[in-house]
DNA sequence: CTGAAAGCGCTTACAG
DNA sequence: CTGAAAGCGCTTACAG
């Protein structure tokens, strides 16, 4: 049987109140009784069982990633990036880590805060929720301590990380049109999700400070997945073959739209200039590099994790918003085009 | 305050006991005293507390992922895909997942038993552990139920899977002795590392078997890291510039070298051959793309954790060694030669 | 079919 | 400085 306190308490001869004590660093213990408990647990190889700590002490703290849909696509290593980040704050803090993954089907069965009282979370850092997720919408009221990465919420007690989306869009629609682009498509991601909202008011707000019309076709949405941008990057350019660029609300779109347009004879950038966003680590390696919108999620997930903290212990000034910086890298997969078409 | 089975009982009118019995699934419950009791749990939002549950039932069980050195490299997204294999079995088990990174430096505070202790562990899947963990002795002689990744063992209690490593570098360095190559140098991980030990076995073999000798000097480490690989490289090259392959036991280290070859003014795979070990994603991207020995970690992952519950519900086979296929994926980087040199 | 009670391994006022 | 006792939220023989 695994050895509990009362095998310790048993071996020093004293009671388990003592032996707790010492694991729980109270001062007012003889350093003699003290050091003779920690030898004789050493011994025994004790360790203080986290479950029964956690129901009998309100004091053990865990901070929980909740990543939804874990499409651990080896592509994109963008939840593994997060999941780093906070594990890296939460390992220097007095915190216990938990990580757990969910998706639409299992918020369908179990409710915020059912799962987080189940598994007596004292915070939680949530990534890749969708709008239309059950959770979105429990979130909204939870008194849970709670941090959204990528995502705006009303609630102002919910934390909030993310690179500010809106305006790194714009400014990668604006490097598009420095470089003389009129005609310029985008490869959305999903209407679901946030961010996505916002790269599109990002993309709209550019060409409207540049007095350009929005031509609503070009407009498309390919869910952040590399073949249906593949498609729908051929379909857009067959149907509009006046554009010149394309501004993809991720990496891994914009690499499946670059395959799109070599499959239609079309060079990148020659023909069509690509520019991406995330800059996830084949950005760099794909043929023509790619030019694209830098994000720093290990980043991002660290400073989650602080600000969840700050939230939990009371320390967090007014706003629990913070915004990470992000930087167009500037690569091959752009072309400035000589006469403005 | 958070809702606890009292609440519930009290709302329902009917005894804990009850609405405990409910929620386990006994059978001997009034099918309308069970809707109600569900009803009202329902409406006060409750879930039972796992922690509470962990501590009085015997059978809540949990299993753990312990990653060791979380160096979650963006290239290398293995430790990720395993977490994810782990991950998918376990979500469609009766199991409890929880994930823990390690380190040497943890290890040495907590032993491996106490560790488990402490989290209330059933059973656990090690990944990247190395033979001079202190975890590695500890683990000889636990009566855990455990699955080791890559990496050999005595105890025949516990689990192991991965892929035949020696089998796998012996057909990629045939590989390169069916291309004419006999001058073959090895960039090898860590002598800490067992795959790195089983690697240079099969490259060891696959020359003794054409009957070349091998070359002590050629056999060079680099610890797995891009940028050693990259210096040791050049190094080797310079010393030995009769060598005419490389046989990385990484795709990280394979890209390291290629990039040292390229600075001194060689090509690939023209001047110098080049095979890796992985297949991580990054390998179909470089260029030339690079032909290298696949394994699939996320396989691995998902069948490290069947093992493990086959070993705690006592089904497993009499072995509990599972070997997992690896394939030779040729590309580009990897030449033959006319004349046998 | 239902409930009272012991117990899981701890923590923490409180008394001494 | 130390210990007895209540209690954290559950489960599970056992009795009825």
């Amino acid at each position: 049987m695994r050895t509990t306190i009362r095998d310790v308490a048993k071996a020093a001869g004293v009671s388990i109140a003592t032996v707790s004590k010492v694991f729980n660093g109270y001062s007012d213990i003889n350093q003699q009784t003290k050091q003779e408990i920690l030898k004789i647990a050493k011994e025994l190889d004790y360790s203080p069982n986290m479950a029964a700590r956690t129901l009998s002490s309100k004091k053990q703290q865990t901070i929980a990633l909740i990543l939804n849909e874990l499409n651990f696509n080896r592509k994109s290593t963008m939840p593994l990036e997060v999941l780093n980040g906070v594990y890296r704050y939460t390992d220097q803090s007095d915190f216990e880590f938990v990580f757990y993954g969910t998706s639409t089907e299992k918020q369908k069965q179990k409710t915020f805060s059912q799962f987080c009282n189940e598994h007596n979370i004292t915070g939680v850092v949530i990534q890749g929720l969708k709008t239309t997720d059950p959770y979105y919408q429990e979130v909204q009221q939870t008194s849970l301590p709670t941090v959204l990465i990528d995502m705006e919420i009303d609630n102002p007690k919910i934390g909030l990380v993310s690179i500010d989306n809106e305006k790194a869009a714009q400014e990668a629609v604006d490097f598009l049109i420095a470089n003389n682009h009129r005609q310029i498509g985008m490869i959305n991601g999903s209407r679901d999700a946030n961010v996505s909202e916002l790269r599109e008011k990002g993309y709209r707000a550019s060409l409207a400070a540049h007095g350009l019309l929005v031509n609503e076709s070009y407009i498309q949405y390919a869910n952040y997945e590399e073949e249906i941008a593949y498609l729908i990057c051929k379909n857009l350019l067959e149907n509009n073959q006046e554009i010149t660029a394309l501004f993809c609300a991720s990496d891994i779109m914009a690499i499946g739209a670059i395959r799109g347009i070599k499959d239609m004879g079309l060079r990148v950038p020659e023909d069509i200039s690509v520019i991406g966003f995330d800059d996830i680590i084949l950005a760099s390696y794909v043929t023509p590099e790619l030019t694209t919108v830098a994000q720093d999620m290990e980043r991002i997930g660290y400073e989650a994790a602080e600000l969840l903290t700050d939230i939990i212990t009371n320390q967090a000034e007014t706003s629990h918003r913070k915004i990470s910086p992000h930087q167009l890298k500037v690569r091959q997969s752009v072309e400035k085009i000589s006469e403005v078409r």
